[in-house]
DNA sequence: CCAGTTTCCATGAATTCCCATTTCATCCCA
DNA sequence: TGGGATGAAATGGGAATTCATGGAAACTGG
């Protein structure tokens, strides 16, 4: 799967009173570039305390590609159900919401809730896809290598608040 | 990973008041001679006190190899996380930035802070990428061979600085 | 009629775009 | 050979646009 264009950078959004958040340019213009959708689908990270997001175009491909998986593995009871959890994960457990003229998405609050977010979402590019953390978390997390710690105390930092 | 066109020569420009800096011309030439985009991406040096720079192109070309490198591994989850961690790097601690028709870069505030850059940028360069550097931080730095720094110091001389 | 939404507009800051100036190397021609 | 003339590159400043974000207005279902 080599997609041409990729998410990158980080940035650090407010989240406001009734949820709304501004999802930064530079990733609208990937979504926009990978499809002509205004859209994107957020969905629980699976090793994270974060959400994981993506455009629809990029969900229809991994679609594609569980697919394809499906049809080469032997049909084992294993494989099949291996199979429908994935697709149950990869739709049921995931939102779609779009975002409006200004750039802003409305978070659903069991999305909010899954990925703990405050009132600030720190959002980093992945490549294929982007994903979108409580700072104070990704802080916290053992896992995240110290330079994108560093990172992510720059954008709070810049932004007037302490760490 | 062969590459056709490499980074070579060296520059020393002027960042002004709002951070813009001219990428010099036979480095851009390396850049659209790769791919056919006007931007360069920019990352902390893992390294060095400096930023390593490079075409779009070449961060796709090192995003396939990750996931190559992905697939044949066992997917176990210490293999799993480390490809999270190497992807976050990758693409959250780096940033795209496009050049003007006259071929500059504003260069993001958090760049120019993890590059430590001032007035004064370096470029360098280094086949494959190129390093974009404070001067004065090269010509401190213990691993860089004498013959490297004589050429910073040529630079800062042609520029009337002094060393 | 009210609470929760969604849509729309307002604003300040940041960033992009465009044009002017300068410097330097190259070229051309008297 | 000695000036210009030419052109590419780097740099400076200001205008125009975009972006993030706050708040008001309109709408909706109950």
């Amino acid at each position: 799967m080599a997609l041409e264009h990729l998410f990158q950078g980080s940035a650090l959004n407010a989240v406001d009173a009734k949820g709304r958040v501004s999802i930064p340019a530079f990733l609208r213009g990937v979504v926009e570039r990978r499809g002509d959708a205004r859209t994107i689908v957020l969905a629980k990270h699976e090793a994270f305390p974060c959400l994981s997001a993506y455009d629809p175009a990029y969900a229809a491909l991994k679609h594609a590609k569980l697919e394809r998986l499906l049809e080469k593995e032997e049909t084992t009871p294993d494989a099949q159900l291996e199979y429908q959890q994935r697709n149950l994960m990869a739709f049921a457990a995931t939102e779609e919401v779009p975002y409006d003229s200004s750039g802003r998405i409305l978070l659903p609050p069991m999305m909010r809730s899954k990925g703990k977010l405050g009132e600030l979402a720190l959002f980093l590019g992945t490549g294929e896809t982007f994903q979108i953390w409580n700072p104070q978390l990704l802080l916290d997390d053992a896992r995240i290598p110290e330079d994108l710690k560093d990172i992510a105390r720059f954008r709070l930092e810049e932004r007037g608040a302490s760490s």
